[in-house]
This record gives structure tokens, sequence and C-alpha cells, in this order.
DNA sequence: GTCGTTGCAAAGCCTTTGCAGGGAA
DNA sequence: TTCCCTGCAAAGGCTTTGCAACGAC
């Protein structure tokens, strides 16, 4: 039986709250503005928890390190910008999933990384 | 100036060898049936200084972790299958990268990963 | 002989585990 | 009261760094 705890509670709230994919540090410093004592093995436990009830989501990104994110989100890519290191979500899909594979093959699911420069630097 | 090495040989052999992308235990594995006395940190050390160099490139895969493979390679996307874990490299590329970010944006490099079941699983 | 390289051990991250005390139900 | 959960410390992986010896040039 799981119980409800303030801890847990200020993990998910970190969520609803800033509603993109955070870092572990990400979680921590937003959590403890609810809960100022938690603790690091606290978040890295609840995150397995709530991953292994399919309330999050964990993406492994090659700039920003390991991530997570709500699962309940649509499919979408992630364009990171090299200019400002800036993490976007982007709606819809541009992969033609049918095509991915050679013939035999079945995608199931697919993860998109996109890597260039946001619309906001690009007029600087 | 950069000297030339049993080490570092049989570790760019390794890649040529097996010709995909490689795990440090693989690279290690393989480069020691060259060079037996072969040690970690400097297998560490010669793919950091071949990634500088742009001989190698790294990829960060979900499932498989830490992977490097030769820059020169075509850009081609990787299907991880998950019955026998293994990882296909794939030619063509299905993703519409002209489409793939919002107007403003500009893409210039993209990674994707398929999983699912590869051919010969399937036919199983 | 110079100084880039190597091997070994130690140190550094990030993440997980052990354990006793605390708190939800 | 039960036993899940938390916090702290210790331990585990993977990767990097320090250092003395080695060896390419």
């Amino acid at each position: 039986m799981r119980r409800k705890t303030a801890q847990r509670d200020a993990i998910k709230e970190a969520f609803l709250i800033k509603n993109r994919p955070l870092s572990i540090e990400e979680i921590l410093e937003t959590g403890r503005k609810t809960v100022e004592s938690l603790n690091q093995t606290t978040v890295y436990r609840n995150l397995k928890l709530l991953v292994e009830e399919g309330w999050l989501r964990i993406i492994y990104h090659p700039e920003a390190g390991t991530l997570y994110e709500r699962a309940e989100k649509e499919h979408h890519h992630l364009f990171h910008c090299r200019s400002c290191d800036r993490l976007f979500e982007l709606p819809g899909c541009a992969l033609r999933e049918k095509e991915s594979a050679p013939p035999g093959f079945v995608t199931e699911r697919h993860e998109v990384f996109l890597f260039g420069v946001c619309s906001s630097c690009r007029q600087v």
C-alpha cells in the first residue's frame, strides 16, 4: 500500500508547476520550496516509484543529462538550443515512423533529439 | 605533437574491425586481443582524444548506455530490438528535418532512436 | 634527452543501498 | 500498532585525475 507523504507530493508538484522536463537538481530545488528538508535520496526513490507506476518517464538527453517528465504528455520531440542551452518541447512529429525501419522491423516507439538555434537566439 | 602508440592503434582498430557502435567494455575487450595489457584508463583517455580530433563521435543511448562510433559514418538512425537487445544502424533518414521545428528555429542536426522488434526476432 | 603516453591507484560524480527513527493509516 | 517512508551515511558504478615509469621520436 502506498502512503501519501509531503515529500512525494512536493516532488509531483514540482512537475505540475514547471510543466517541463526536470533534472534531479531542479526537482530537489523546486521541491524544497514546499518541504525544506527534502533529501536527495528521497527524490531518487520517489522518481523511481513514479516511473514504475507510470506517472513519470525518464529521458537521457545528450546535452542535458538525465531528465524526468510527466508520462501523460503527448508524444513530442526535444529541441536543444546550443546558444541559450534551453530545452524546448516541440508539438507534432516529423518522423515518418512507418518508413523509419526496414521491412520486417516493427518500430514501437521512438525518441528524437533536435539540436540547433532557437528563434529567440536567432534574432539577436 | 601526437605520438603513435600500440594502444591507440588497437583502439582504432577495434572500430575498424567491428564496424559498429561500441561500448567501453567492447573496446577494451577487442583492443586487448592486440595489446594484452590495454588499460581502461588508457581507453578513456584515447576515446576523449579521438572525439576531440573528430575521429569518433559519442552516443548516449537510453538502453545501451554510452557508445562510441566512427565520426565519418553517414548519418543514420539506431534501432534497438527489445527482444534480442541488439542495436541496428539503419540506412536513410525518415525525419522531415525542415518540418521538425517551428518557424524561426534552425535545426542543425538530430538524433533518432527507434525501439521495437527486429526482423529476425519477429519471425520466431 | 624530451615530453607525450601508459598503468595503477586514488579521487570524483551520480545513483543506489543499509539502517534506524519517524509518521501515515 | 503496523510497516511504509525518510534522512543520513556508506557503498556502488562509471569516469577522471595524479603521479611515477615508460617509450616514441
